[in-house]
DNA sequence: ATGGGATATGCTCAGAATGAGCATTGGAGA
DNA sequence: TCTCCAATGCTCATTCTGAGCATATCCCAT
């Protein structure tokens, strides 16, 4: 049996000022050690069969090597296997298969060692940010892009009924539409890598133009068929970080809803603003102010302690911790989004 | 670096009669090649690195393999690569990091071949099935001895207040309350997995000594320090394939909320009634008749054909089809569970 | 053909949860 | 002391939910 080596890549997430950002490290781009290129990439690194009792620890391990951080929250994502997408020194002989995580921290407590680094999460993934109202992006570039990838996939397009009619251009028109809010479909905030998917196989991440490259096919169909239009906005990745990214936030807007993990991005006590500032952060929409205290509150989710904290120019704002309790009472507990859209 | 290979397996899902199943092929237990002991185990085998160009195909690989089911919806779930619940044959050199996979399929249509067979799912976790009401196992058998369990923790036990106070025993009280609703907790339905563990951990299941008794520490810690009531009812799996399972099982049910994959497990065509019956089978509750109807309906979920269905001694029902137009409408579209609790 | 029995379907209603705003309350600084 | 600026409080119309009661249909036994 050929080898195999198991990598752990870990998306650590913390939210300063307003910003949700990532911990990376450099590396130089696509093997070509001599060229001066760097990429971003992910804190990773393989398991160590023999050290590593489980992949948790291993993970940990590599992160405090790397980064010389001591992780607290963290969780399983997806484990990725695609021989097409492997990292470059995979190709010559071990096949690797990474596991991708998530963690949570504190970015002030976190003092990060070596060349480590915080950088925007929506730098990665700008589309993914509408606290602003919908991106730009999504309309002046993506679309038209997609439009022509859809119009490339044969057959007419159009929606279909039923489960007949339509051939690629069908399939590739409802998944543009669904993952991007096109064509009069809902947006879902938690598609993240279902839009990172469609964009990769639309060929209009750099990543997508690299990997065929790479896979020797050097006029792979895609690259042929029609010239995509430069690279979107939002910067590349080392490997598949940047799908593994896309994982983690996917899953992060989707578990805020349902389990307390906001609390391990702030500190002990805060103000009901931070707290919605970083849930915003993360979930990507602006929420109405007083339906999400209302929200909060009302849902046992935070009780005040009598302090206040030094105000920002009005009315000083009561400091809150998080109420433990709340596991017990309610069985899915987590901030959800009450009246997205909507401001200050 | 030692040797690692990636073990796939499936958790093959279809629901007939009412009762949610898995596809299990059986499997000589512990490895003792030698006993007659056989154990249930899942579809499984081994990622070929050279030839499986991604897990997935992997995974249907071999389950075509070993039950002749061309799979359809496959997910992944967790990878699970702690070193002591590993097979007993990886002790021997090879590291195993096994990948599990949730697939669904129709029964009817799945014509098995081989030893594979269809079992009920609640025959390996039957505290997980309330449709009769709170199963009894818990107040008669597993409340009992994880108060015994909590009590072994040392330290103070009892409820307590902020992050402070007890030790091991206020943590394990904790966990056993809000996993099994004990203690005046809220009974959650996914959490399945957080279930088995603690079950696991207190040494309940069969599965956590012969783990114990195969990582060679015959006197466990956990196995003297206080001798387990006659394992629970709910039958073993091989390796950790219970654990696995159980994965299956609280994804599923958090995933029929916000996603329609219950009609993977249906007919092209369904009455109201079997697919609530089939979504009652799943979340191992019942609901209020009406309000479910009026939920799927309302919901855009489905759509009558004018068929009906062969009654069953009252009037026909009519014959519904999924309504695929509902994904570009509505953000999560998946079937809630109107009024837990509530006879026919 | 007639009356039950057994379901499927319809409808109603009170109470809880949401979405949107308007109104007040407390500091800090001019 | 007056003004500006957020934080907090409250209200109100709407939409969702949880629970039942009321009908509509078909099969079967008489």
């Amino acid at each position: 049996m050929a080898r195999v080596a198991i990598g752990l890549n870990a998306v650590i997430v913390a939210v300063t000022d307003e910003v949700p950002r990532i911990l990376t490290v450099r590396r130089a781009a696509d093997g070509t050690a001599a060229a001066g290129l760097v990429e971003e990439a992910l804190p990773f690194g393989p398991l160590e069969p023999e050290t590593d009792r489980t992949l948790d620890r291993g993970l940990r391990r590599w992160v405090s090597e790397q980064t010389g951080l001591a992780l607290g929250y963290v969780e399983q994502l997806y484990t990725f296997g695609d021989r097409d997408r492997e990292w470059p020194e995979g190709a010559g002989g071990t096949r690797v298969v990474s596991v991708g995580y998530l963690a949570l921290v504190r970015e002030r407590e976190a003092a990060v060692a070596g060349e480590a680094h915080w950088l925007d999460v929506y730098g990665f993934l700008p589309w993914e940010d509408w606290r602003g109202g919908r991106p730009r992006v999504i309309d002046e570039a993506i679309a038209p892009a997609l439009e022509r990838w859809v119009d490339a996939g044969g057959s007419a397009g159009g929606p279909r009924r039923g489960s007949g009619g339509g051939g690629a251009a069908a399939e590739r028109r409802e998944r543009a539409d669904i993952a991007f809010g096109l064509g009069g479909a809902a947006w879902d905030g938690e598609r993240v890598l279902e839009r990172y998917e469609v964009l990769y196989e639309a060929g209009l991440v750099p990543e997508a133009r690299r990997d065929a490259a790479a896979r020797r096919g050097p006029e792979s169909p895609v690259a042929v068929r029609w010239q995509p239009p430069a690279a979107l906005p939002g910067r590349p990745m080392a490997l598949d970080h940047r799908r593994i990214l896309a994982t983690a936030l996917g899953r992060l807007r989707g578990k805020l809803k349902y389990r307390p993990v906001v609390f391990e991005l702030l500190p002990p006590s805060f103000t009901l603003l931070q707290l919605q500032r970083v849930v915003e952060a993360l979930a990507g929409v602006r929420l109405h102010k007083q339906n999400f205290r209302r929200l909060v509150e009302t849902g046992g989710l935070v009780e005040g302690t009598g302090r206040r904290h030094p105000p920002t120019g009005g009315r000083p704002a009561e400091l809150f911790v998080f109420r433990r309790e709340v596991l017990r009472e309610r069985p899915a507990p987590g901030v959800g989004l009450p009246g997205v859209r909507r401001g200050s």
